[in-house]
Parts: structure tokens; sequence; C-alpha cells
DNA sequence: TATTTAGATGTAATCGTTTACATTCTTATT
DNA sequence: AATAAGAATGTAAACGATTACATCTAAATA
């Protein structure tokens, strides 16, 4: 019982007939020691089966060595975010950083405890998908030089680097598909307001419509939660409306399963009553009855560029920040139909 | 720029003009410490921005004190894993513990990086999806009294907490859904050979059959790999029989992905010509069409509750090892269909 | 008044590394 | 032969908290 024993340094020393300091240079090969010397080491080390102590290590080296990497993302049940942090996860494995992963639930709150957590934990830099609220502590974090990248949302006037999706064109490739079908009223769910996505996604849309001309129809447009629920409750106020859209555009990727949901209940047919287009390509895209026609987000690019990007940063602190953006890409399935007259 | 300087207790104390010893004890409110004194601490702290270092904090207090949790899934991109990973991090939040979480793709070699990372940050305990691949260093923790458990997968002779699912149950309820609604013909698309997973999921399909007198058709029961190329594969296979069975079970959620998208491409009816009860229920189920009958694996449950025995354990530390087997719940929605003649 | 007691605070060791600097010892250079 | 240079290793001071123990004061008790 208990024999819960690590061996230090200390320990692979003593046994090895030189000082702590050897050890750990051996370990770190680092500078010059005696070849045979190390091999001593090295054998006591792993006849001890010793561990390093990340912690203590950490204590010591600049916090940008400490091999541990902070990520928040707002929503870990939403697939599109797992994909991010497998992204980062893979990124990090092969720099041999671990990662602490933590999840905002879009509250501040909880964002703001994970950001005090993750930088007394001293991470060596982190990367977050930002709620609405922190804005002040974002803000000072950035002044403070503290490395951290922004991921999927882009909070204003902040000097970060960050790696969104180009939203606006996304939607709009969407919206345009619709247009092209023929169709003139096409309704828009949109996600939780003030984020970026959503607005950039809005954008999208109205530039769209605009460019064709055809007018914005408030009826037409709703705000809702970025969930199922938001999903259900969007297309339930475009129904009580006395002319139903020909089409939608739902804006992600939860959103539009609760859409499918309250459709099927309600016996409407995709897309003989409503075409359909969604955000976010997923798994599930094309096993639904009629596929989905959707916007492809790369959420594992996003990951693993924001990783290198932090990690780069690492290396280089005073770098000037950088914005990347990748792009979608719409695939045509069934659930838009085809032209209409 | 670099303004990186974070203040430490040091600080604090002297800009209180008291000890470090009495700031600290402030900041924990432990012992006796003079009521103005602890006031002067605090609104210094606050004035100071002072952050407690965690790393130095984890150096000194016992392992089961970190504040840190690991916790290693099978697979980040699996919803079901998210929802365990969820349920963890919300025990772990209320606790105002950080977690640690790794991917290990079900890649032995990665998990055992993780696995020796983990132990190297000092984290207090750790929850792991096990991988088949590193039963030594599971026993050797074991055998250290290492506060671990187990979730989703059972090793076998390992003195352990576990928190399971009861497949078998699952299965069996699911093909007995079936054999009620009048299906005698039920074929069964199976996971990955070898799974314990997949062999209880079998057997309760065995079970089901067994007891209604009906015989097994070696024909009508496939085993493919776990993904969605698997559920595609496997319904071509039955679809090659002369007579179709009328009904099939597919056993986890992915390969039911598969399986969906192989079936609209063959134009097939679900259900009409096929009825389907899939393994998992998932968000996008009821989104399907038809909505999904599906066995519901309380995966946010399992996340809790393999936390809370965790955090458990850690109180005590030599508390006899526990299983814990959570049961599934057979979801039933459109696709099973209704009674058939 | 002398002595005990409790409350409030300070002192210093400790956790396990990394690393600047000091110390050897050997070998090359003049 | 004296000195310098360089390689190999050791010494000890950090890093920033926690905590056992010591100290000091003032009130309580004998």
């Amino acid at each position: 019982m208990d024999t819960d024993k690590k061996y230090s340094m200390q320990d692979v020393a003593k046994e090895a007939n030189v000082s702590i300091a050897t050890v750990s240079r051996v370990l770190n090969n680092q500078t010059t020691v005696n070849e045979e010397t190390a091999k001593r080491v090295l054998q006591v080390a792993r006849r001890l089966d010793y561990r390093p102590n990340r912690v203590a290590r950490r204590m010591r080296v600049k916090n940008t060595d400490s091999l541990v990497i902070g990520l928040i993302i707002a929503d870990m049940e939403n697939p599109f975010f797992s994909e991010i942090a497998r992204g980062v996860e893979d990124v990090a494995y092969q720099n041999k950083n671990a990662v602490m992963v933590c999840n905002s639930d879009e509250q501040p709150e909880k964002e703001r405890f994970y950001l005090e957590t993750l930088i007394s934990e001293r991470v060596a830099g982190l990367i977050i998908a930002p709620t609405t609220g922190n804005y002040e502590i974002l803000h000072k974090l950035s002044d403070e030089n503290f490395p951290m990248i922004c991921v999927d949302r882009h909070p204003e006037n902040l000097n970060l680097d960050t790696v969104t999706i180009n939203n606006e064109l996304g939607a709009y490739q969407a919206v345009k598909r619709l247009i092209n079908l023929g169709h003139r009223r096409i309704g828009i769910i949109n996600g939780l307001q003030g984020l970026s996505t959503t607005n950039e996604r809005f954008n999208g849309y109205k530039k769209a419509l605009k460019e064709t001309g055809i007018p914005l129809d408030e009826d037409l447009i709703v705000f809702e939660n970025s969930r199922q629920s938001g999903g259900r409750e969007g297309i339930k106020k475009l129904i009580k409306l006395k002319t139903l859209p020909t089409a939608v555009f739902v804006t992600n990727n939860l959103m539009t399963l609760g859409f499918l949901e309250e459709t099927y209940t309600q016996n409407l047919n995709i897309p003989g009553d409503i075409a359909l287009v969604g955000f976010d390509d997923m798994p599930w895209s094309a096993a639904l009855n009629p596929p989905l026609t959707a916007v492809k987000q790369p959420g594992y690019e996003l990951g693993v560029t924001a990783a290198e990007l932090l990690l780069k940063r690492l290396k280089e602190p005073n770098r000037n920040s950088v914005d990347t953006f990748l792009n979608p890409e719409l695939i045509i399935r069934k659930s838009c139909g085809s032209e209409i007259s």
C-alpha cells in the first residue's frame, strides 16, 4: 500500500555517484558530459523508473518553456469545438506539450475562472475561443504580452494573433446558392448575438441579398441561442409567419439539428416545403435524409493552425501579431433542393 | 512590452508589512489571524492583482491536493467521449480542479506518453478510458495505489474503480424491441472484433434471440470496423443476401451514420424496407429522418460518476475499489417502425 | 506578583528542478 | 616549465508557495 514514493533526481544522483546537476545535464542532454557518466546515469534512471517532475521544472524555467498550454473552448459538446481541440492536441503532442482543456460553456464567469486558473498554472500560453464577457481581462493579458491566440472568434481592438474562419464568405456562398436556385424569401436563423461569428455570418447573408437586390425582411431574421433549442425556436418563429420562407439558412451545426427535429415534427418536407443550407459540415451531414447542404468549416485545421501559431509566438514573443483566415467550402447535397420556378 | 512580471506572496507581504507566512494564512483562511491584518493583506493582494502560483503550491502540498486531475480518453472526436469529458469537467469545475485532457487516439504508445506526462505533472489522480495496450503500466499504477478510475472500459484483473455501461443489457433491450415488433430476421452489424464492447453487445443480441427461440443465422451477422465505412460495408453485405433482413441492429454511433448513408443511396426506406435500431443516442439522433431509435448511453453521467469517484478516492485512498455499471436506456423513435404482421 | 495560556505573527526548512558560477583535472601552448 | 584553455563535474542559489516550530505579547489564572 501507499508505495507512492517517487524517485527524484537526488536519488538518481546518489545511486549513480554524481551530483544532481550532472543528472540534470544528462537528462536534458545539454552541454558537455562524459559519455560514460551519461550512460551510467541513464541506466540508474531507468532502473529506478525515475520520472522527471514537470512541476518542479516549471517552477524554475521560463514560462514559455513550461510545456503546458491552455485551451479554453466555448462549448465542449459542440463537435466543431472538439475538432479544434483535436487539432490543438495533435500539435501539442508532437511537441511534447500537455494541454489543459477548459470549457467556458459560453459563461463569462466560468471563462474568467479558467483564465485565472491557467495563468496560475503558469501555462506557456493559451488558445481561447472567447465568449463575449471578459474583454478587460483579455485586454490586460494582451497588454502584458501574454502569449495568447484567439480561435474561431475575433474580439475587436485586441492586439492578438487570431485564427478564424472567413464566416462572411461562407455565409455569402450559402445564401448565394439559394438565390441562384431561385429563392427570394430566404430566412436566417442566427446564433448568439454579440459573437463575432454571428455578426459575420449575418453580414454574408445581407451581402448576398443586397447584391441581388432583395430587400431585407425583418420577419425572416431571427436570433437564438447557438444550440439545438435555438434551432427549434428559430424555425417555430418562422412557421408562425403568414407566408413561409421558401428557404432557410441556419448558421450553425447544432441549430441545424434542432431545425430538423422541429420540421420533422411539423411534417415539413425538406427541401420541398423549405430548402435548407446549414453552417458547419459534420460527420452526420451525409446521413441525414435528405443529406445536408452545408458550409464546411475546417475545424481541425483551425486548431492545428492556432497551436502552431502559439508555438511560434513562444519562440518569438515580440513578433507582430497576425490574423489568419481559413476559407470555408460549400458542400452541396440534397437539402437545398434544385432549381425552383 | 514584456511586463510579464507576476507578483508573488513575497511582494504582497512586503507591501502589507507582514511576513509571507501571514499572507499564506490569510489567503487560505486557515488558523487564527487578526481581522485587521487580514483585511489589509487582502486589500494589497487585490491592488497588486496578485494571483497565487498553483505550480509552487503543488510542489509543497500532498499530491492529492494538487487541484489538477488527468483525463485520458480514447477518441476526442467521438461525441460519446466528449460527453464523458464534459461530465468530468463539470465536477472538476465545481471543486476548483483543472483538468488535463489527453487523447490517446486508441494508440497504446500515445496513451503511455500521456500517462507518464500526467504523472510527471503530479496530477492528483486520473480517469482513463484505456486502450488495449498498456496493461503493465496500469497494473503498476494500481499496485502503487495511484488514484485512478477506468471509464467506459474495464481491463480485466485490475484492482481499480471502474465506471462502465451495461452493454449486454443495452443490446438485449434493442433486439428484444425488434422481436416484440414481430421481426424474426434480424441482422447485426458488429464493431471491431476483440473489443470488449463489441463482445458484450453481441452477447446481448444472442441472448435476446435465444430467449425467443430464434436460431442464430450466420448470414445475418457481420463484423466491420467501428467507423462510418464499417456501417456502409455492413449493410452492403446484408443487401447481397437473397432475402433481406427485416430489421438491423447497428452497434455504434458512427457505423449507424454509415448505414444511413448507404441506405439513402440505395433508396431503401427506413423503417419500411428495413427497421433500424442503433447503439448510442447522439445529439443528431432526433434530427434524422426518420428519427433514430437507439440505445442511449449516459455518457455525461459516466463522466460525472467517474470524477466523483476519483474525488472520493482522493479523500479515502484506502477504500476498497468498486465497479459501477450504469444502465443504458432504449430511446424509441421512428426508425424501428411499428408492429409488423 | 509570578506563571500559565492562547492568540498573532515571524523564521526558516522544504518540495525537485535548473543553472550561474566555482572547482577540479587534463592537455595544449608558449 | 609555466601558463592558459577547455572539458567534466560539483556547489548552491533560486523558483513561490506551505507549514512546523519559535517567538512575542497580552490576558487569564493561581
